[in-house]
DNA sequence: ATGCCTTACGTTATACGTAATTATT
DNA sequence: AATAATTACGTATAACGTAAGGCAT
């Protein structure tokens, strides 16, 4: 049989066009080389290369055994790499959410039971979202809406209600309940990678604009030394209170979210201990 | 690197379910199996089996391990069996004809001049002809017009009359000449493989029956034992004339062929002397 | 008890290197 | 003289086998 460790050397003289220089690239002697497409030719049964006394070159069966050993070393790169790529998904899990809200919990939920695995959480449009669970990209998913298939598991995982975050003296701050369109062409300050709200927001209150903020702390000092108006949600002032705001509940529909876990079928025995978790937090009031 | 011979090991592992089936198989010691798939689990970087204690299984990243090689050894095999064909295709001269006659002395004009070539004749139809010398699978072929293209070399190289072959107490024996509708309705003896002639018999004497000998004894016989007319041409003539029959000749155009030996320009150089030896037999009359 | 996998260790095959030879530029 | 391929021979790596141990059915 030919080995992978000749047809390598065989590679090797296609690019270096002598023995000596192949033999110097891969840091082996000439006769080793001579030896070994000596070896190659053997296993075909056909001549691979013109030999002058001291000139060898590749005749057309050489040339054509080469574009072949090309592919096979491919094949076995691809190999490699997509074991690899696989393992790494088995090992990997991923959860989707179209808003941040319930991904704060969820890594530390599923490394408590599974500590081996790497736990990966992605805010997405609902379209991608939908798409990655197909696919299985997407382990689990938080959706708007139960998903109506025989081959998922849905159920309400999670529910928020928005607020907007007013400063005291805003000419809002006294109210008691507000539609988004009350507070349209204020400017806000919005967090980015919130998802969902983010769309929500400028949709609902077309005359607006939005000041985003991608760094946390940065976000954070704003709050403290402007009074620009921000939003919040009854899950953000369970983990964290914002200061000197007042918050008001707003009362449009999509203003409250129920989020509901959604995965495949194979995953419910798999994944029975961490699911049963979430739908203990008990986070739907 | 994992080489060729470790991924056989793994197949057959695959196939036969335990190491032990697998190295009995393979004339191989457990052990060594053993070994084997801890090196390649060792190169790939991650686990391929499930191991309990005296028990080795396949995983998820093995199966598709296991796939990915299929797909080598599929490269592998095609490659030797590629190189081999087109080797066999570099030393063998395939010379293509629609009709018997060009092809006599072929075998013998090439292989005097390239005695480490395989010489190989086959009679197709004009289509098959065109195409196979387009694709290179005949070197040379006998085509019955100049072929105008600027890749191709064309020359006529043979030229044969058809002759009527009657006993002499043939109703038609003492005619001069003849068309192939005056013997129209009688029945004929004839050879397999006589290419287009078998065609234009059957064309131009659609109320006559042909009765096909393959083997050529049997054929040789017919005639002398029978009174049963049949054709013969000038050069079937000069090679072995037919007793007790009278040639005439069939004043159709068609039964006058012209051959024009035509190959690709690049074999004129390679293929010199035999082209020039064709050329200088001059049976061109 | 038998079958299967693994580990440990000794043996053998073979891939590699060194040195020498021949030929070409 | 320098470069390249090949041949011959010695060395070292590593693939293999044998023997022994543990676990499961």
């Amino acid at each position: 049989m030919i080995e992978l460790y000749e047809l390598e050397q065989l590679l090797a003289f296609a690019q270096y066009g002598t023995l000596s220089k192949a033999a110097e690239e891969m840091n082996l002697s000439q006769p080793s080389l001579t030896r070994t497409m000596q070896h190659i030719e053997d296993e075909f049964r056909v001549s691979l290369f013109l030999r002058s006394k001291n000139r060898i070159e590749l005749n057309e069966n050489g040339k054509l055994a080469v574009d072949y050993t090309k592919k096979v070393f491919d094949d076995m790169k691809d190999m490699v790499e997509q074991v690899r790529a696989h393992d790494r998904r088995r090992r990997t899990i991923t959860v989707a959410s179209y808003a941040p809200a319930p991904l704060w919990d969820i890594p530390r939920i599923f490394s408590d039971y599974y500590p081996e695995m790497t736990v990966s959480t992605e805010i997405k449009n609902l379209e991608q979202i939908r798409l990655g669970l197909k696919e299985g990209i997407y382990q689990f998913a938080f959706l708007p809406e139960m998903l109506d298939s025989p081959d998922y598991i849905s159920f309400p995982a999670m529910k928020e209600h928005l607020y907007f975050a007013f400063a005291p003296d805003h000419a809002l701050a006294q109210e008691k309940e507000l539609y988004f369109k009350d507070a349209d062409g204020f400017n806000f300050l919005l967090r980015s990678d919130i998802g969902f709200w983010d769309l929500l927001c400028r949709k609902k209150m077309p005359a607006s604009r939005f000041l985003i903020q991608t760094e946390d702390i940065v976000f954070t000092e704003l709050i403290k030394s402007t009074s620009l108006p921000c939003f919040t949600s009854d899950l953000v002032t369970e983990r964290a209170g914002i200061d000197n705001r007042i918050s008001i509940p707003i009362l449009d529909d999509e203003a409250t979210q129920t989020y509901y876990l959604t995965y495949k079928k194979e995953y419910q025995k798999i994944f029975l201990p961490a699911i049963e978790q979430i739908k203990k937090a008990e986070i739907m009031k």
